[in-house]
This record gives C-alpha cells, sequence and structure tokens, in this order.
DNA sequence: CGTCTATTTGAATGTACTCAAAAGCGGTGG
DNA sequence: CCACCGCTTTTGAGTACATTCAAATAGACG
C-alpha cells in the first residue's frame, strides 16, 4: 500500500511522528477502482472518507426526475466522500463513481474519530482541509449566483485544467449547472 | 459584554475550563450595528470572525455589473466572516451588513492563530464549525444545480424560518439566484 | 470494423430576465 | 394622527437566455 501521497498531504498541515505515522497507516485500507466502478451509492451507508491516491473520481446526485448534477471532482492528492452522510452517519445522497481506474486510500468514520483523540493534530489537519473546502464551495457558489456560463466553463479551466483534459464535456457542464448542449454552443460561438 | 451565548455556542462541541474561558473571553471585543452599517466592505481588509449575539446580517458579493449576490444570512448564535478573505489575509470579496441592529463579538485572525496553540480544543470546535459550513454550502449547491427557484424557496423558508421573516423577499431572491420580479411571480402564480 | 458514447447543430419551446409602472407598506415629521 | 416619502413587492409586456428533442457527426474502444 503506497501511502507516500498522503503523508506529504498531511505533512503540509501537520507533522507526525513515525509512530504516529504508521498508527495512521495502520487504519488506512487500499482500494482499487475500474473506470465506472461505483465507490459509493446514493442510499447506500457511507461510512469512509477518501484519498485519492491515483485516478480521477465524480461524485454527482441524481435528483428524482434522474437529472445529474456534478457536485465534484477529485483526483490525485485530493480527500472526496459525501461529507454529509459522512459525518451524521447518514445514507448517501451521492454517488461517487470512477472516471478513470483509480486507487484510493479509505479510512472509516471510527477510526477517524479515535483519530482524533488519539492525535489532536490530526482535529487541526481537517479543520484546515474543512476550511479550504468550504471557501472552495462558497467561491463556486458566488460565481453560479454571479457569472454567466461561459465565464464560469473558462474559470473551470483555469482552475482545475488536468481535471478539464480528464472528464467529458458533458459532466463539467453538469458542475456548471448548464446542458451539454448549451454549453458546447457558448464554447464554439465566439468567433 | 455578554459572552452567555458564545460560551454556550462552543460548549455544544468542546468543554472549556473557567481559565481557558477567562482566556478566550478576553480575546473578544464587542462591536454594535445600527441597522444598514456594514461589519465588512468589499476591497477592505479582513481581519476577523463574528459570532452575532443579537440581530441579523447579511454577506453579499457585488459584481462589476453591479448584480447583488447574497452568499449567507447570520442571524444570532451564528458565526460570519468572508472565510477565503480572514484564512489567507486577503482583501475581502464580499460585504457584510447589518439588516437590523445587531450586536456581536468579533475575534481577530492572530488572536484566532494563537487560540489554537493555547487551547487545541479550539482547532476541534472549528473543524467542527467547518465541516457544518462546507455540508451547508455543498447541500445548498446541489439545490441550485437540481431544483427549480420555487423550491428552493420553499425550502429555504423551511430551513431558516426566522430569517425568512426578518430579510424582505428580494434578498431571499438574491440569495437564489433569482430576480425578485421572478421570485415574487412564482411564489404567487400557484392557484 | 462496428458499436457505443460524446459532441455538435438546429428548430421549437419555455424559463427567467429587463424595463417600466403601479400598488403596498412602514416610518417620519408636520 | 395623518400625509408624504422612500423602499419593497407586484404586475405586465417584450426580450434574451437556456432547455428539450431530434438528428447528424465525430471519437473512443474493443
Amino acid at each position: 500500500m503506497d501511502t507516500d501521497l498522503i503523508f506529504a498531504n498531511t505533512s503540509k498541515h501537520i507533522s507526525l511522528s513515525n509512530e504516529e505515522k504508521n498508527h495512521f497507516k495502520s487504519l488506512l485500507k487500499e482500494e482499487k477502482l475500474k473506470k465506472n466502478a461505483f465507490l459509493i451509492r446514493q442510499g447506500n451507508p457511507c461510512n469512509h472518507i477518501h484519498f485519492v491516491n491515483t485516478g480521477t473520481l465524480r461524485a454527482y446526485y441524481l435528483n428524482p426526475k434522474g437529472k445529474d448534477s456534478t457536485i465534484m471532482f477529485a483526483t490525485e492528492d485530493w480527500w472526496i466522500t459525501d461529507m454529509h452522510c459522512f459525518l451524521n452517519e447518514l445514507p448517501a445522497m451521492v454517488n461517487i463513481k470512477a472516471i478513470e481506474t483509480s486507487s484510493i486510500l479509505k479510512l472509516s468514520k471510527k477510526d477517524l474519530d479515535a483519530l482524533y483523540l488519539d492525535i489532536p493534530a490530526f482535529n487541526q489537519f481537517f479543520r484546515i482541509l474543512m476550511q479550504k473546502a468550504y471557501c472552495r464551495e462558497q467561491l463556486r457558489m458566488i460565481q453560479q449566483l454571479s457569472l454567466p456560463a461561459l465565464d464560469r466553463y473558462e474559470n473551470f479551466l483555469k482552475k482545475y485544467p488536468e481535471v478539464a483534459r480528464k472528464v467529458p464535456l458533458k459532466q463539467i457542464a453538469s458542475y456548471l449547472g448548464v446542458t451539454p448542449e448549451f454549453l458546447s454552443n457558448i464554447r464554439n460561438n465566439k468567433p
């Protein structure tokens, strides 16, 4: 199990002793996902938080009419789960699916809660993670409310160029909240 | 300075000794705001996080064209700031204004950073706060992407009934991402 | 090479917006 | 206490934006 990336990730914000690293490592399980495999399915339990070692995943919500809305993408070095349902131990509201063959490390809610007690620095680490996640969502909402679709698309390309290369346009459209046909139109109609 | 509410707020998630409470209290400054007074203005420094003791505030973004988009409301027992700019010590991107006469407690970035070191439990406290804030934003985004405006309006009334009573309709419209005229239409045209 | 999915194109429709004006409502001062 | 002022909400007409549906084209993959 390759933990280089996840240790590099934590050490951006906290420093752990070797003993602490080993303890942390012992709580992680590896999971490999083929392209299009589900990590989490709407309605199922969501007991883990996931760190992406390789590959790319997409979290999306299907409303009762079948409309697909992309919540987030996650690629190497990102954390992903259905946070609301993970924290409150509710059935997942969203699907998380591998866009390409992926390998992730998973940590259970139970183990994470224990980790907060055993290694208090993890409170700090996840505080910072959650701060960034919150700010990201808030900035996204500001753009959603105040910018037209073309500007949002261009900002997306700037902010997540590597994701934009990997995922089909229709999934970017679903992230931006427009139809694929409309996104196709506006990005080509600018001569 | 009344700190009952803020101590009740922290004690939902962490417990503090009297000594710690006094230390925390010593870092707080009270500020009273008349109706329509600004707490934070776009472009100005944003060095504080604010806890609302009484009253109601609104955070909103004005885009270059003058379009007003409401980021959040905050009423008694809520925390509010321009989080992204607060954390990264950038000039504020949003305005925060008192909707009604309000009284808040403010904590500076410098003092908060010191607090994390002096009283590590605050890492846990703000971790939990940020988790909730993140989930709230994410749920809002899911609704923004997947629900029509009328459903979003009805969910808003359900989720924040006390805010809905206090703020004008046009500000709810700006929170939902529609024009006040349109919101007025859809909520009356359902006979 | 053939199949499946993604993207583009176009026409028709509907949704939400702008602008303008009227009606409602709350607060203030005479 | 009432009349006026300013702001919010409603109403309506015309317009722009974004969607649906259908079909053609292009790309990816076994």
